[in-house]
RNA sequence: GGGCGAGUGGCGUAAUUGGUAAACGCGCCAGUCUUAGGAACUGGUGGGGAAACCCGUGGGAGUUCAAGUCUCCCCUCGCCCACCA
């Protein structure tokens, strides 16, 4: 035999199989078809490193099963060449980003090809190619077309829009529109200019025009989307690409109204077979909250005059009545408005102004100290109990979200209590935890009493331990607990039942827990079931005087004092006990509601519905999910198809013009003032073309329905091949694009659904994540580290095949796992030892005595198919492995056993096996050969061992036939001597079979 | 602070989903063959113990004939979000 050289095997067969086109998709079949998809990558400049193929090379060995199992497999690659990372690196190295894009192709492609992926490159694709943007363009103008119509749930041409709004106006058209658009009626929108109808039908495109703060990079010159932002080392906003300072900014800009498909995007997820963790983080990213609109009056202090009203938004409407202030967004319309009844405007706009500025740095900041500023003279009244609370404008509350004002609970609202703390706001307990006591529970049938009452906490601050009562005719000790009598204050109950019960009269008061708990128990000697409200009361023992106590108390019960974790016999101690230590805070779980009149000791569920009912609230529901802005002041984008003409009437390019191509300019610097580099070329400016670019992710949002049909000219791929091909069956790339791409091409393609040209409302039926490849130092691979490993090398050392099974024998195809130049080896020496096994190869039939590894082939068979379906190559690789070892055992290897473990090798070590097959005569590419089946007659064991267990402890091994009764492995097992030495003199109590596993004897 | 996930030999990891913990690989030890071995092959390799046996999946409790796997509490680490009312 030959010895294995790798790097003439793979140069010969990758040559082959590029000559021959094995891996050439059919544009229509009668197969099957299965749609095999990498994330097509940013074509950097610095070239790969191992850990960007680990997640090709996992589609490829999937895309290889799926091709010999006999569907037409489309698995191919292309470029998503613009935007800042390519754009960066030109002018960094000061060559057009065309050229640069187009060198790192090159150094891409013959990076990858020596890997040995299965791509069809007939069908690349590349976004900067006007081929291709044309159709970018096309969708971007499609969407510009259409409204959302929340009746039919779709998207609709605008024009749809327009002949509805020339017959009926626009008040009762269901669509997504920009907050607060005015209403208008039929007439009224028919004397509209063309200008006014412009910027009404501004409000509900779905791709628009708008001003918004966004996240401006001054460094990069453009704005980011809030992916693109990431915290930097000091926890300031920082570009996630480069690093580079991001500040706010209101501007001009493009959006696409994203937010239409909110709740899509969300029950979409509930479809489709992704990673957990992917799907919860768009669904953390969407944000969706139902809850209520509740509208408060607003009226002058001096002058009782109502002053319109204000509208909150809340998904605690069960909270409303301990509302004790309103809050503002610093941002907020009615600020303004109302500037002529403020007394304190002059600070209040200074403010204001304060806010704006801090906004550029970082308002995001969790952590920081609430700031606000009360409005005076002006107040607002609780639509549900009249009562008049004053209002505030405050950096807390977000402009952007809701209403842009809350109404504040600071009992139960973490960020409402701590302003109240700090601006000495009430704090209004209506929420309140209930407790059925364990020990005694309420009796059915008895009758119910509510009490109020008082715990009183008494510290000994010199032992730290608390008083307590020893009762006399119970076993246990409480607290000093006591009724609050009619109109009395629990402070006053609680110091007036300590020094009755104990004498003590020396009391300070420190605080009262909290709001009150309420607890069910069952008082037996009077045959009642008792509610009772109480009020923890914390005091600190100022000094041991005390007055007498009378005979009466004296009988009932004796002074202790004890920790407070041997207190027991008490409802609602747990509660006190977890308060007792901690400063006060807000309550926020749900509970039975309190001190709501009505409403009072209704669940929390319950009473959210009835009181947004009462005050004529709206149920709404908001995201946390904005639009997405779809601009960027850059050059290296696709140019946005629109011109505005000298009427300031936005035209839109004809179809039949597109592409609307980048010109060339001198310079593409990004100009630092938030304007394109196009504004400054004169042949752009002259036609009116809007100088914004498109941000990087339009290109991917759709490049996986480009495949299907690459070259078309007419369409972004024809109908047939649309409706062939459908959506993606299994698309594997990093988990980081979880809020940016998966998201941006999930909206496109249910668009694009809406319009009728994709056949699936989810682009992507499966999705798998590959883990990084850290550096052996278990850092991220950079440059900065110097922990770099080029697969170049790897290939050169060890070759390709050894690389491929190397990086999916690493571990968990997810997990991110630091490269390790020791391991590889023995990927190598499995590689070497199926190239060996070759020698071993005979084509006459060996005998069943023979044949030693017949049955753990065959069960390989098995497991492989199933481990690459579930992308569990590692194990996958590791049966090979085991069954390597057995056919090495076997003096003869039979010809067509020796195929079918080629055939399974295949997906991971194309080459070799091809080497291999063609080595044992054939004439056929294994690449079309079809994948093996298990014969379940030669899976099955001869004799199995189990293991036998005395009380659950292995004791010893038994051989036995599969299908073995109890009794039969009895009889052998009671012949152990092993056994029996456990057994003598024992009584078996019990015996668990479990078939082929295990026997388990317990005396 | 909130959400998601993970802790198993010297190392990467595996465990039929409650059934012999550590498969497979790396490393290490011994041997074979070699002028040599940082090659290849064969065997061994969780810890303690002379042995019988005992201990062992981050720590503690529990359920069970049986727990890496289920339940509760605690510790550590990773990722995502972070004033979203």
């Amino acid at each position: 035999m030959k010895r294995y050289n790798h790097t003439t095997i793979e140069k010969k067969w990758q040559k082959e199989w590029s000559k021959k086109k094995v891996y050439r998709t059919e544009d229509s079949s009668t197969k099957k078809k299965q749609y095999v998809l990498d994330m097509f990558p940013y074509p950097s400049g610095a070239g790969l490193h191992v850990g960007h193929p680990k997640g090709y090379i996992g589609s490829d060995v999937y895309a290889r099963m799926k091709r010999m199992q006999g569907f037409n497999v489309l698995h191919p690659m292309g470029y998503d060449a613009f935007g800042l990372p390519a754009e960066q690196y030109a002018l960094q190295h000061n060559i057009h980003p065309r050229k640069a894009v187009l060198e790192n192709v090159k150094t891409f492609e013959r990076q990858l090809s020596i890997i040995g992926l299965s791509y069809d490159w007939d069908r690349k694709v590349n976004t900067t190619d006007p081929e291709y943007y044309q159709w970018t363009q096309w969708i971007f103008l499609k969407i510009y077309g259409s409204w959302y119509d929340t009746t039919k749930d779709k998207a609709q041409p605008i024009e749809s829009l327009v002949k509805k709004f020339e017959k009926e106006g626009n008040k009762n058209i269901n669509a997504v529109c920009e907050e607060n658009t005015p209403h208008f009626t039929a007439a009224e929108w028919k004397s509209k200019s063309q200008k006014e109808k412009q910027d009404v039908l501004m409000k509900y495109r779905l791709a628009y025009e708008g001003y918004a703060e966004v996240n401006w990079c001054p460094e990069l010159g453009t704005v980011l989307a809030n992916d693109e932002v990431v915290d930097g080392p000091d926890g300031k906003p920082v570009s996630e690409r480069g690093g580079y300072p991001v500040e706010k900014k209101q501007m001009r800009q493009w959006f696409m109204r994203i937010t239409a498909y909110a709740d899509r995007l969300i029950s979409g997820l509930d479809t489709i077979d992704w990673p957990e963790n992917i799907k919860e983080i768009q669904r953390n990213w969407i944000g969706k909250s139902e809850g209520a609109e509740i509208k408060f009056q607003i009226s002058n202090l001096k002058f009782k005059n109502s002053l319109g009203e204000v509208a909150v938004f809340t998904t605690r409407a069960d909270t409303l009545f301990g509302a004790t202030y309103v809050v503002l967004a610093p941002e907020h319309p009615l600020v303004e408005k109302l500037s002529d009844h403020i007394e304190n405007i002059s600070e209040v706009l200074e403010y204001k102004i304060l806010v704006q500025k801090k906004d550029a740095e970082s308002r995001t900041d969790a952590t920081k100290e609430k700031t606000g500023v009360e409005l005076k003279g002006v107040s607002v009244q609780n639509p549900v109990n009249g009562e008049k609370i004053p209002v505030y404008i405050a950096d807390y509350v977000l402009a952007s979200y809701g209403t842009g004002a809350v109404m504040a609970v600071p009992a139960h609202d973490e960020r409402d209590f701590e302003f109240a703390q700090k601006y000495k706001l009430p704090v209004k307990h209506v929420v309140i935890p209930s407790i059925i006591d364990t020990m005694f529970p309420p009796v059915e049938g008895q009758e119910y009493v509510d009490r109020h009452t008082i715990h009183a906490l008494v510290k000994n601050p010199k032992t730290g331990l608390y008083l307590c009562l020893k009762w006399k005719q119970f076993p246990w000790t409480t607290l000093v607990v006591g009724g609050v009598d009619e109109g009395e204050d629990p402070v006053d109950a609680a110091r007036r039942e300590v020094q009755e019960e104990t004498g003590y009269k020396n009391l300070k008061f420190v605080r009262t827990l909290g709001g009150v708990v309420k607890a069910q128990y069952n008082a037996a000697h009077k045959k009642q079931n008792r509610v009772a409200f109480t009020t923890g009361v914390v005091f600190e023992l100022e000094n041991e005087e005390r007055e007498h106590i009378t005979e009466e108390e004296l009988a009932k019960f004796e002074v202790t004092w004890l920790p407070l974790s041997q207190v027991k016999p008490c409802a609602e101690l747990p509660e006190w006990i977890d308060r007792i230590d901690v400063p006060e805070k807000a309550y926020l779980p749900y509970g039975t509601v309190h001190d709501s009149g009505e409403f009072t000791g209704m669940t929390s569920e319950d009473a959210k519905k009835a009181i947004t009912q009462k005050v004529g609230g709206k149920i709404v529901t908001k995201y946390k999910m904005r639009n997405a802005i779809f601009a960027r002041q850059r050059y290296w984008g696709e140019p946005i198809p629109l011109s505005t003409d000298k009427d300031g009437l936005i035209q839109e390019v004809e179809e039949k013009k597109l592409p609307l191509t980048l010109p060339n300019v001198a310079s593409y610097q990004p100009t630092g003032t938030g304007e394109s580099p196009l504004a400054s070329v004169s042949s752009w400016t002259k036609k009116g073309y809007e100088t914004n670019t498109m941000p990087g992710w339009a290109g991917s949002s759709w490049y996986f329905l480009r495949y299907m049909d690459p070259k078309n000219k007419k369409g972004i791929a024809s109908k047939k091949a649309l409706s062939y091909w459908g959506q993606v069956d299994m698309y594997v790339g990093g988990a980081e694009h979880a809020t940016g791409h998966l998201l941006y091409s999930r909206f496109w393609n249910k668009f694009l659904k809406d319009i009728g040209l994709a056949k699936f409302d989810e682009p992507f039926k499966r999705l798998r994540n590959q883990g990084m490849i850290q550096g052996t130092d278990g850092r991220k691979m950079s440059k900065r580290w110097g922990n770099v490993v080029n697969p170049d090398d790897v290939v050169k050392t060890y070759g390709a095949d050894t690389l491929r099974v190397y990086e999916m024998f690493m571990g968990p195809f997810e997990a991110g796992l630091p490269w390790s130049t020791e391991n590889i080896i023995g990927s190598r020496r499995f590689i070497e030892r199926v190239w060996r096994l070759g020698e071993k190869v005979t084509s006459k039939k060996l005998t069943p005595e023979e044949n030693v590894y017949q049955n753990t082939l065959h069960k390989t068979i098995q497991k492989v198919t199933d481990d690459i379906v579930s992308f569990s190559y590692n194990t996958a690789v590791s049966a090979m492995m085991i069954a390597l070892n057995e056919m090495e055992k076997s003096e003869k290897v039979y010809k067509s056993d020796m195929e079918l473990f080629l055939k399974i090798l295949h997906p991971f070590a194309p080459h070799v096996t091809e080497e291999l097959w063609k080595e044992l005569g054939n004439k056929t590419s294994l690449v079309k050969e079809s994948w093996p089946k298990a014969d379940p007659k030669k899976m099955r064991d001869a004799e199995i061992t189990i293991a036998v267990q005395i009380n659950g402890k292995v004791r010893g091994e038994v051989k036995i036939q599969p299908e073995n009764t109890e009794t039969e492995v009895l009889e052998k097992v009671y012949i152990m001597p092993e056994i029996q030495k456990w057994l003598t003199g024992q009584e078996v109590r019990k015996v668990i079979f479990v078939k082929n596993r295990l026997i388990n004897i317990v005396i």
